[in-house]
Formats: C-alpha cells, sequence, structure tokens
DNA sequence: GACATATATTCCTATATAGGAATATTATGC
DNA sequence: GCATAATATTCCTATATAGGAATATATGTC
C-alpha cells in the first residue's frame, strides 16, 4: 500500500512544510488571493494552487469567488483534531519538574513499568 | 519533487494513522516490546517494526535491548513541535462566543479585511 | 473581439512510501 | 549445535505525491 493521500486527513494535510507556511499567512484573519500568497511565499503559482487545493479539500481553507480572483480564508477549527491527540502528550515537556526529580521519577515508572510487565497476555 | 520522506520531521511521522495508534499505546509510561504492540494492534509483526523504526528516526521512540527483546518507549517530548504549531490556532475552537456573537464577530473581520488589503503590493 | 490578469489543470518525472511475503539476524534453552 | 522465539530486513508492487513546464479556463478592460 502508499502512503495515505495527503488529502486523506488533516494530519497527512499539514506535513507539508509549505502548506503550514500558508496556513500561517492566512492566520491574519484576512482573505488570501492566490497570487498574494505568491508574492509571500515565492513558490510558484500553480504550487500555490495545489497546496490551496489539498487544504481545501480537508477543510482547512475555505474558497469564495470574487471577480477573477479566488479569495481563501483559513478555517482554523478544521485543525482541533490535531490539536486534540497531541494535546494527550502535553505532560511530557510541560509540567516541568526538575532534572533530577524528572530523573527519580522516570526510575520508578521504570520500576513500575517492569514489575507490571506484561499488561496483558500476547499468546492469549 | 516526491514527498517528504516520512522520517524527515515528527509531522510526516504521524501522518500515518497506526504510528499515532502506537504512540497511543506506548503512552501509558512503560516498555514494550514488539511482539506487545503486535498482540494490540493487529498490524503483521514486520510493519510494527517498520512503524517503530520511523517513530525511531524521529526521536518519538527510544528503544533498548533486553536479551532477545527489543524494548521501545515513548519520548514523547518530541511531540512538542506539533504542539506548538497547532498552538497558534487554539482560538479558531476555544475560547467560545456564543454562535451569533461569533458570525458578528466574523462579519467584522470580513470588513476590515476588505478594507486593509492587500496587505503589501504583490509588484512591489 | 483582442488582450491581459488570475487561477486551475494537465502532463511529466523522480521518489518514497505501506504492506505482504519471505528471509535474515540475534538471543535463548536444552 | 539445534530448534525456537523475537525482531529486523529485503524484495516486491501499487500508489501517490511535489514541483516544473505548458496549457487551459475564466474574468476584466479597452
Amino acid at each position: 500500500m502508499a502512503r495515505a493521500a495527503t488529502t486523506t486527513d488533516v494530519f497527512n494535510a499539514i506535513a507539508e512544510p509549505r502548506r503550514r507556511e500558508i496556513i500561517g499567512l492566512l492566520n491574519d484573519g484576512q482573505e488570501w488571493a492566490v497570487n498574494d500568497v505568491v508574492a509571500r511565499v515565492r513558490i510558484a503559482q500553480p504550487s500555490v494552487s495545489k497546496h490551496l487545493g489539498v487544504l481545501r479539500e480537508v477543510g482547512v481553507v475555505t474558497v469564495v469567488k470574487r471577480g477573477q480572483h479566488r479569495l481563501y480564508r483559513l478555517h482554523g477549527a478544521q485543525l482541533k483534531p490535531v490539536h486534540d491527540w497531541v494535546k494527550i502528550y502535553e505532560r511530557y515537556w510541560t509540567h516541568q519538574l526538575g532534572r533530577i526529580k524528572q530523573r527519580a521519577e522516570q526510575k520508578t515508572m521504570d520500576r513500575i513499568a517492569r514489575e507490571n510487565k506484561p499488561p496483558y497476555d500476547p499468546k492469549g
């Protein structure tokens, strides 16, 4: 099987750094014509159109026609699943204990982990 | 150019849902042997090994050998860049205004956006 | 209608997957 | 040393990119 399409979900869509860059631009709450983006990120216009297309397919941007322009707007709420997912792991970098205390806690976890393993029977 | 390698950064690594699933398992603070993971997620062992390899390359998991086992442990701090990035967009879904107020605010933003555009000169 | 502007689409290529199957590697027990 | 267990690696294939180049499709202007 190949890798999932970039349009499969928002996780795949934002894996591409240029798409994150574009999302960052649109975060000013304004509507952006394609050429506005082009002028800022210095990616060729067809590539920008394609990236915007991917973002639109996953709902991260919306688009309206106005004259010969297509105005893109960020629909940031679509990024929530990423936030929800990664938030689960927040405690790994926030809630800063001192290094020493942290290491002690780590050792405790190690011991507990060893005592409790295995959490289930692979052959069950 | 092809898509960036899954091991390029953590954004690419977590785009694959099965890898996120594995990360979720390891979040119990314990060490997991490969077969423990295999028994839980019902992906073939070679695939699990490969997924763990990708996660290891981007530093999301660490591994130690113990006997014939390889014990994988989550190093969740490596997920911080994802959190930092997506946190920028938190205001799109938290800080809940009522629907009506939200829509009014939206219209205000629309007007401001129109008045202020363009924020720079594409031909400058 | 001719022409320019804004944007999308098509065609191309190199590259890299994810999974399956088979096999290799490493460690353990006897 | 041999069988077994645990894990990694290799080989295969279908698929899907991202970007470049060229072109197509509106739309606006005179």
